[in-house]
DNA sequence: AGCACGCCGACT
DNA sequence: GTCGGCGTGCTC
């Protein structure tokens, strides 16, 4: 044995599930920790940039066939240590790739081996001119005038990249340097000045309350060390409050706050208040940037520079130079599940990197998941629950409308009709809740019973008035509407059933004095159509707000006094064990909606079933109630947080193959699958065919996680293996939220 | 995933 | 006689 490690392992972005072993190159030290760094190794025909994860003294690979690493790319780690170390263990743990998992975290010019380090950066600073100035004599352009605080307060001059971090930034620098304030010069990248000591907040926050304290006060006494938090409040309670001083906590230690939040759509908001409250730069990251600007952001964060990070799910994964504490908004956010590929849960990986880092993690919503408050029972969370706040308007009322007692006329029961009136008649605003989109969710031929089914899914084509077709919502295939049946020649086709198109229709002549202001994904498909929407929203009165899940996402409606659901049902009876939890979750996100300050809300929920007990129990306002009648029902079943699942999915075009494979793949597995490991199936999911494949599952459960996954490693060992009769595709999908 | 090798239809 | 369809096999 010699001292030096004679075997690199290599991961390369490739669906093998594994590293791969090479020589190193002749010129490197034998006791280099490489650990981290980037290579360019040659790789089947090509070559491909591989990050090294271990050394060993010796290959299982036959010596002939080993080649050597051609070069290093890196003299540092690509990833910091944590991150790194959380990506393997989120591979091992997600039964995926390591490869594809480390690779497919960096920037999209970092996988392609570009080196991490710039060698100059564009700085600005002010030019004598620009010292002259007074003080305040911008008032009338805030940017400017902030820009110009900020490079005076930098004489050594800022970067571009961080002065450009604030939106509307770039057209104020271009302002000022017309007037000759400003100047650019180019600095070496290690003569780039760490970003000035950041203490000064733009804005003071209200007046803490109690429970608001009392939640600030132990996350900052946690601060240098783990601790989960469970922030459970209602809308109104000042969640983000808390969040905001506890940002504050690890400003003043000089750490990094990462902040999560749900996709799009919610984020320019948080990231506006963010703003509005701290001077400092913020690095963004979300689906909507460009290769370069994820980058920027990227190495703003890995360096330090931003003190303030805001992403979406992949973002936790973005390495931090000082890291203080991570915050997990709206945690229960379905969001946070990656649903194809690596199919990781940021929530959760929050939660162990927070532990690898030995910070504190919190994770906030008025809803939590079942998991979440599971983990407060078992005091692995600390829950923190936040009061009402003095000076906000009680609670709404929630009241239940039987549609057995009185019919709906076109989906409006009278009571609501009745509340809508009375609402609008005060200069309030309506928002009702409607989760289908287009005209009718089916079209049936009165005369012989014929629906417009999609050629492809297991599903009912969609009628779209508007634009007069069919649309499967499923693969989004469109047909023209048949002028009669295809199969009995009637011209007699007939909408069936309600979406929110129609509901608009009715609603615009029951109510003729309402603006109808209608929000679902066909109307906001446009980007920025949806805050144009909102916008209108909040100058308007006397409108009826109807909508889909979007209308859930945490914006402000400060008019809206009355929530109409109008059919609770639809969620109460999915197939799958969380559609209670979602449904309970989504009543409470819309009721939230009704009723601010001096306005009082009202929530009308439409039900065939006023009396079953979910909905019972959400009519007290007691959510935390409600969830654990669920989490009883979860223990009984042996569900999460109970058990543990993992779903592996299968389709093909040709109709028997998925389930052919998956039987085959059960028979190898039932011979030697641990004590305590169910494999149920294969059965099919909810929906059978879609866009044309034919799909199936095998659900594995078990009480205990090691069990499952050691059957799950030999699931995907044998999956590579198992022949491919007609090209079946498979994914695998550990702890998964939905069942289709 | 790439990227090649490998056997069967319509083109200069 | 070739260009090219995507089936299957491999990557240290």
């Amino acid at each position: 044995m010699t001292t030096g490690a004679r075997i690199w392992q290599v991961a390369v972005h490739s669906p093998l599930h594994q590293e791969f072993d090479y020589l190193p190159p002749t010129d490197v030290a034998p006791d280099l920790a490489v650990e981290g760094l980037r290579v360019r190794v040659p790789f089947g025909r090509g070559t491909r940039v591989g990050i090294i994860t271990g050394t060993a003294a010796a290959s299982r690979i036959d010596a002939k066939r080993l080649k050597r690493v051609l070069a290093l790319i890196d003299t540092q780690p690509i990833l910091s240590p944590d991150v790194f170390r959380l990506l393997l263990w989120a591979a091992d743990y997600y039964h995926y790739p390591p490869g594809e998992v480390l690779i497919g975290a960096l920037p999209a010019p970092l996988r392609r081996g570009d080196s991490v380090t710039a060698r100059t950066r564009q700085h600005w600073r002010l030019t004598t001119a620009g010292h002259a100035c007074v003080p305040g004599s911008l008032r009338r352009a805030p940017r400017q005038e902030l820009l110009m605080q900020r490079l005076t307060a930098a004489p050594q001059g800022i970067s571009a990249q961080e002065l450009l971090a604030d939106s509307g930034a770039r057209a104020a620098l271009r302002a000022l340097h017309a007037k000759g304030r400003v100047e650019s010069f180019e600095l070496a990248e290690e003569d780039a000045a760490p970003s000035a000591s950041i203490t000064a907040t733009l804005e003071t926050g209200p007046a803490l309350n109690d429970s608001q304290r009392a939640a600030t006060t132990a996350i900052e006494a946690a601060l240098g060390r783990f601790q989960p938090f469970l922030l459970d409040g209602v809308t109104g309670s000042g969640k983000t409050e808390v969040y905001f001083h506890a940002i504050e906590g690890a400003l003043r230690t000089g750490r990094q706050t990462l902040l999560l939040v749900p996709e799009i759509g919610l984020t320019p908001q948080m990231v506006e208040r963010v703003r509005r409250r701290f001077s400092v730069p913020l690095a963004v990251l979300h689906s909507g940037l460009s290769d370069g600007e994820r980058l920027a952001a990227w190495r703003a964060a890995a360096e330090g520079r931003a003190p303030i990070v805001i992403g979406t799910r992949s973002a936790v994964f973005v390495p931090l130079e000082r890291p203080g504490i991570i915050i997990v908004d709206e945690e229960h956010d379905a969001s946070y599940k990656q649903q194809d590929g690596f199919r990781y849960h940021a929530r959760d990986l929050a939660v162990v990197r927070a532990q690898y880092l030995k910070i504190p993690v919190v994770l906030g919503s008025a809803t939590p998941a079942l998991e979440s408050l599971h983990n407060c029972r078992q005091d692995r969370y600390q829950h923190l629950i936040l009061a009402m706040r003095a000076g906000t308007a009680t609670p709404p009322e929630i009241r239940l409308v039987s549609l057995r007692e009185q019919a709906a006329e076109h989906g409006i029961s009278p009571v609501l009709a009745r509340a809508i009136e009375r609402h609008l008649a005060s200069d309030h605003q309506v928002l009702l809740f409607l989760n289908r989109r287009g005209y009718a969710p089916t079209l049936l031929c009165h005369d012989c019973g014929w629906v417009a089914d999609c050629s492809r899914c297991d599903a009912h084509m969609i009628y779209h008035r508007a634009r007069h077709l069919l649309r499967c919502h499923h693969c989004n295939a469109e047909r023209p509407v048949p002028a009669g049946c295809p199969t009995c020649g009637s011209p007699d086709l007939r909408p069936l059933g309600q979406g929110t198109e129609q509901a608009e229709e009715v609603l615009a002549e029951r109510f003729p004095a309402a603006e109808i202001v209608r929000i679902d994904r066909d109307r906001t498909r446009r980007k920025g159509s949806l805050d144009a929407l909102f916008q209108r929203v909040q100058e308007g009165r006397r409108q009826i707000l109807l909508g889909t899940q979007m209308l859930t996402k945490g914006h402000h409606l400060p008019h809206v006094t009355l929530v109409g659901i109008l059919a609770a049902d639809q969620g109460l009876f999915g197939a799958d064990f969380r559609a209670g939890e979602r449904m309970g979750q989504l009543i409470v996100q819309v009721a939230g909606r009704a009723g601010r300050a001096d306005k009082p809300g009202e929530v009308l929920i439409q039900t065939h079933h006023p009396d079953h007990p979910q909905l019972i129990a959400l009519l007290q306002h007691d959510y935390r109630g409600f969830a654990h009648g669920l989490l009883d029902e979860r223990r009984q079943a042996g569900f999460p947080p109970y058990g543990c699942l993992a779903l592996l999915r299968a389709e093909s075009v040709h109709p028997r193959a998925a389930v052919d494979f998956l039987a085959a793949l059960r028979t190898e597995l039932v011979e030697s699958a641990p004590a305590g490991v169910e494999i149920l199936g294969p059965a099919p999911p909810p929906m059978e065919r879609r866009a044309g494949r034919h799909r199936a599952q095998l659900l594995f459960s078990s009480e205990r996680r090691a069990p499952l996954h050691r059957t799950l490693a030999a699931a995907v060992q044998r999956l590579q293996k198992l022949p491919q009769t007609g090209k079946v595709r498979w994914s695998l999908d550990v702890d998964p939220i939905d069942e289709y």
